[in-house]
DNA sequence: TCCCGATTCCCATCCAATGGGAGTCGTGTC
DNA sequence: GACACGACTCCCATTGGATGGGAATCGGGA
């Protein structure tokens, strides 16, 4: 008999549907109704609209004067007061300000997150160029500057993972060739940065240096987006220097 | 019998679980081990390590080498991504870094968040004085400079519900009378300003300005932490500047 | 070595979560 | 003005996953 169900046939806890449920929203879809994260989360219409009213009633979602649905301040609150991240930010910040006024171009902080290049500051002034990036979005490790950096500096097994794993091209000059990659990553250490021309969009070059924390460990990249033929030099000298005293700040005494 | 009892019989829901797992974490406390969190929250120890596991596996939380937990990047990352407080905060940021620049004293931007003032970003430079705030805390709508300005411009009902409960002074200079509130609330409106002399922090004198959305709501307060006695002239004026920047780009046409 | 707290594992219990269905409301279309 | 469609709410019989006490294990400090 197809009877009723009783709790989650699809074998997943509620801590699942919860996390599914959050993971509908993205930086371009920040609104929905209810109907549309049960379709999306793939949950049963009623039981969509269950776990987002116990969401909002516990504050980690919100619903509008039209009834639809966005994330809550409160989850904003709860992430970003502990958050591992807030330290970091706060201590780049002050750098990320200095460079940003005198290079005039986007300038940006990332750290290594599940094999990406997650972005967790980016300050741009009025005339900076194109860029992708976005505050909490990602890019993939082999194609960024700052996903350079990081990988050229991460774990040996982290480094298999991705020379292992197809390389996906978004411009024509992205690195797609393992043994090419390995190859700038030697690069990427014996300079202490990373450029990437025109890999992740063709009119623009990424320059980033790494940045460690007090146990000398390479915990973030500072990176800016310059035009893509633009001069490094004046760029490098910034970033060094950012670098220097976010390191300050984090406690390392190179 | 006290026997076994299944289904949590404090008669909590799973969503309030998590929550009040959440919520154990606060600014200064940021990592904790499993038990911990289990007795602040409130949970036997088993259903603690239980669901800070599922949480762990959700990537909400994250457990570092010594196996503590702390608010995990993907909860940071997916709040950040699409709430309303970034959109606020990337319309202000380059407003803020002016204000901060010629003003030289801890910049800041807050909303009205559960009757209190929740601030979503704070800028300070070198030498600027003393301040209680941090980004993602809250300060009591009674007693500061962006509280007075978000609480004069707020629904009848939020004064109301203000005025009738007890204003906790914090410094012998907090408003604590309903009617002096009252009428302090009205001079705000009158001015387009507030100034929290000492009502925090004794040391401190608070500027705020009311921002307004595309709809000419309020829906924010630009404000600056100025040493006691400084005069406000300098300041108010590079606040108006900054309220008007941030408005334009939120598409208000006042 | 002992001790104590944190953590993991186990498992009998049973109630809260589940989802299909029916009904309501609001909006846009012909 | 009737109709169609979708979002949403309510109801409720069912039951399997969440629950938490207890025991065992781990780990660090004295």
């Amino acid at each position: 008999m197809l009877s009723v169900v009783a709790n989650s046939p699809s074998g997943d806890s509620v801590t699942d549907r919860l996390v599914r449920v959050l993971e509908t929203f993205t930086p371009t879809r920040t609104v929905q109704t209810a109907a549309e994260i049960g379709r999306r989360s793939g949950l049963p219409p009623s039981s969509a609209h269950r776990i987002v009213s116990e969401l909002v009633e516990a504050g980690l979602l919100e619903r509008d004067d039209d009834r639809r649905i966005r994330i809550g301040m409160r989850l904003w609150e709860l992430a970003t007061r502990s958050s591992h991240a807030l330290r970091m930010r706060q201590a780049a910040m002050p750098a990320m300000e200095r460079v940003q006024s005198r290079i005039r171009e986007h300038t940006q902080l990332a750290i290594l997150e599940q094999d990406e290049a997650l972005f967790l500051e980016r300050l741009s002034g009025p005339g900076a160029g194109s860029n992708v990036t976005r505050v909490a979005g990602r890019l993939p490790l082999h194609a960024s500057s700052s996903g350079l950096v990081l990988l050229a500096h991460g774990e040996p097994e982290l480094q298999n993972r991705i020379l292992s794993a197809p390389l996906p091209a978004f411009t024509r000059e992205t690195i797609t060739d393992p043994s090419a990659l390995r190859r700038k990553l030697a690069e990427v250490r014996l300079l202490g940065h990373a450029v990437a021309r025109g890999s992740i969009e063709a009119v623009s070059t990424g320059v980033a240096v790494p940045v460690r924390d007090e146990t000398g460990r390479v915990v973030a990249a500072l990176s800016v987006v310059l035009p893509r033929d633009a001069a490094v030099e004046a760029a490098l000298i910034e970033l060094h220097a950012g670098k220097r005293e976010i390191e300050q700040s984090l406690g390392y005494r190179g």
